[in-house]
DNA sequence: GGCTAAGCGAGACGGTACGTCCCGTCTTAGG
DNA sequence: CCTAAGACGGGACGTACCGTCTCGCTTAGCC
């Protein structure tokens, strides 16, 4: 009966309590003051925990930040579905663009400029947020397909690409504000060479 | 009283071998250690210049790096100029494409990072290298709506938005890999909404 | 119910393997790193014993590295007894003064040391060696009034300490050296005052 | 004229007001919370200093704390001059068994405590402390031996010895009071054997 | 030629956060 | 109920940089 294959590792086990308390703190923490202003010591301290213990679950503050991030995300911006795919895209890419005006952005923001000195935390964003996103997206856009809105021969990868990336550009170069009428105009742009004549 | 030659201050003026020195202990270093491992202090002793001196030119170790990174970049990536801008700006992206496959493409990544934590930085990349490219792509946008090719009412902006961003988003996050046919496929999904029916 | 032999409490009974071990690991580990390079940490890892296991059974530091010395010290410095009390106390002098030149001066001064920041030790220091030897010299000082060699109003701590804190200092300050011939003048100078005209 | 020879070194000079800041906290610490409970980053934080001062001038903090010791004590026990030496010493063991009893008596049995791990701290405690007060005692008692209250044949350096071990040992090992009644008992004893018949 | 003013190198300054170490307590599973 | 193991909250360690400052020394234009 009792398979010894697990084996829990002698000791104290770890503290899932410490664990969440920390992934609290650093998540108020990005918001209230962001990436740069995160400091390991102030994760601790409002967590109440000792630095120790952060240090025991995560290896630097980007690591943290990460997990943090994508765990205070998840459950936020959702497609719609009704019968036009190509407006349910159109609507999600608009509350998209109202999320990352605001506090999300930066953070998202941050978060892409941390991925470019540490590729481990740049696949954590990725396996953990963004690719998830664009599969669901490319569900849409799939039902889209299968309704006949959109062209059987487009490349919904380049697409997506092409819808969201201009967004992510905005964010991160605010070269132009990335308002609602700017999403219309690359939407509109984008479907209006894939819807089929 | 005194009105004399238009402007020279009074006292020692600034030693352009300091800011030479600097910059280039600028670049070795970044070159050295990266983005995260620059110091001001490490690119005044490597320079052999007070910190103060560094920082009576420069506000922050971004903006240095910014500078730094800038000279030495002077990247040649020209449009070309047939009949067709549709072509041209086809012909650009391949180049550009092909120059941010390499190291240049990691360049712009840690420079658009840096500019996450640093805004000052960010306006450097904008005004320095960003937006006269942008430029250069409207004036051949222009070309092509002055030639009919390109519909009158499209908004330029967004367009540069659509065909550009996709690109860096790829460099930024390499979700998928960045090659010809990607380019081919975005080119064509805008081109393909505004060419006039 | 059951109320078999008379004390013996339930649950598992100590470990005086454990207790060994421990002892052992703390007298090796002053040996290789000293009294300040010492840990609870360190004694428990060495002696492959659990921290608590070591708080069971001592209450700090010192106390482990006092027993463990003490264990290790076994001094056996005894009085020999002579018709002339002067005489023996002179002698044991010498012996104390020669074994305290060696690598026991050095562990009675790091025990010193180590009481001054623990009250705790400098009691089990004292009990555990200090104090019975004051006794067996008052012993020896005691014979020598019986005997007519000692001034009966003689107050015996006084004399012992003014015996006997030259030594100490001697060896805790090292300003002078702990020769034979020290030992002689301050012995010739104690006595000097207190046997009879 | 310009003697080369000093050679001011470049950069900004130390500054003498944060040494002595330094100095005056970790004195005041001491007197607090004893040798155990300082702290380099209590000092600092008291001083109103940076950590690294603190290090720039000092190694440890046993360094630190004998000098502040050493600073702040100089000017207070110092011997009386009648007509009579052994009185003279006699009033001055007295007053420094009142010193002490207090705080300063257990700040130099740390200090002394330190010198057992810590050769440099010892040689400063001799240097800056006790020999310059053996020698003023033996200033005191070569007075006597001129003025025939004490024999010419004295060993000076085991006289000063036997006066003042037995009042170290009591405050170091608090085996037994250092009470007045003690001090005039070794007084007696020394003293008792050298002055001439 | 002397004066004034700013830039220069150097590096100490008051700080903040780092990542490590050890403290003494606790929480497990197992003997 | 003791044991080994080791995670826990806490706190000091010594280091590295930050951005500012204070020095003595240029290096210039102006009187």
């Amino acid at each position: 009966m009792s398979a010894p294959s697990p084996k829990r590792p002698p000791g104290r086990p770890r503290s899932d309590a410490a664990r969440q308390a920390i992934l609290e703190a650093a998540d108020a923490l990005l918001a209230e003051v962001g990436f740069a202003g995160l400091t390991m010591e102030g994760i601790a301290a409002r967590a109440g925990v000792g630095k120790a213990t952060v240090y025991r679950w995560w290896p630097s503050k980007g690591a943290v930040a990460m997990e943090a991030f994508l765990a205070g995300l998840t459950p936020r911006i959702a497609y719609p579905c009704t019968d036009s795919a190509v407006d349910d895209i159109l609507t999600q890419m608009l509350r998209l663009a109202e999320a990352y005006r605001g506090a999300g952005g930066r953070v998202v923001c941050e978060l892409i400029a941390l991925g470019q000195a540490d590729p481990e935390a740049l696949a954590v964003f990725l396996d953990g947020y963004l690719l998830p996103r664009r599969e669901a997206a490319k569900d849409v856009l799939r039902r889209g397909v299968a309704a006949g809105q959109i062209r059987p021969d487009a490349n919904l990868d380049a697409m997506v690409d092409a819808l969201y990336a201009p967004i992510f550009l905005r964010i991160l170069l605010r070269h132009q504000p990335l308002d609602d009428d700017f999403i219309r105009h690359i939407a509109s742009l984008v479907f209006s060479g894939l819807v089929p004549r």
